[in-house]
DNA sequence: GTTGAAAATCTTCCGCC
DNA sequence: GGCGGAAGATTTTCAAC
């Protein structure tokens, strides 16, 4: 699938609020409201946009501690076991398998220290997991987009 | 800052969902729609909810490579320039300062590998960076929320 | 927090390019 | 194929309670 400029520039505005009127992003770019819903919505039924949501502080909700895992697996796991196992975790906000020496990469967040450190030992007691290496998030400076499914 | 159960619910519907109607959230949370549209001003004004954005897909956009470079900086590079250095790549999807031997984690979308490669080459090149240690991600296995600010 | 009304927006339809 | 204008339906928004 390829999107043009247009399209390109509608999820952009999107990204930046959601909330944003048709007739406000159509003023942007150079389209009427109706115009760019009927771009959204095929947008959405072609899985480029996948949904809305909102973007929270962590903070703010009470998720202080923040941090990555990575994860060196037994032999012979598949990415769906990791999957399958991680998913369980409410803290864990996003992972995926990556080259290098570890397997995947494990972003958590914890409501302070004494949790991360539960969850922490926790994924580190998972059968398919053969040893850990974590380090903590000092300073978030940048958030720009989200992406993928919402659980 | 201390959120309520309520809040909670609130929070948990728009990020499934934050194109829901606040008639239809209070319907599940209980409570008439412009008393979800205080609470969700009130979230907004105090920080707890930092915008509404998009989820998408990124392959589907045409960022199919996706990779998180390890940043070991120069003495004495303050989070400010960091953050100013990176802002500038439309690439970076995520950026912070961290523990361990690495100094900041980035995470990168784009469209193949020689465009990954060509970013790694000039944040390595940036004035305030000595060296860097990067991974690809192979597979996505889990996305879960949004936070933080847009830019 | 709720109700009810006004304003804005969303959504669909239709004619046009 | 895609776009813009106009209609009704829905939602947001702001009163008063």
């Amino acid at each position: 699938m390829r999107l043009n400029e247009l399209d390109e520039r509608i999820v952009h505005a999107l990204a930046e609020d959601a909330r944003r009127s048709y007739a406000d992003i159509g003023a942007e770019v150079g389209l009427s409201a109706p115009a760019v819903k009927r771009r959204v919505d095929r947008l959405r039924a072609e899985g480029a946009i996948t949904g809305f949501t909102v973007r929270v502080d962590p903070a703010a909700l009470g998720w202080e501690t923040e941090g990555f895992i990575e994860i060196y697996c037994r032999r012979n796991t598949s990415p769906e076991a990791i999957h399958r196992g991680l998913s369980r975790y409410p803290e864990v906000a996003s992972a995926s398998t990556v080259t290098g020496e570890a397997d995947a990469l494990v972003q958590v967040f914890a409501s302070d220290m004494r949790h991360f450190e539960r969850v922490l030992e926790r994924i580190a007691g998972e059968p398919f997991v053969e040893r850990t290496k974590s380090v903590l998030v000092l300073s978030p400076l940048l958030r720009r987009f989200s992406s993928g499914a919402p659980s």
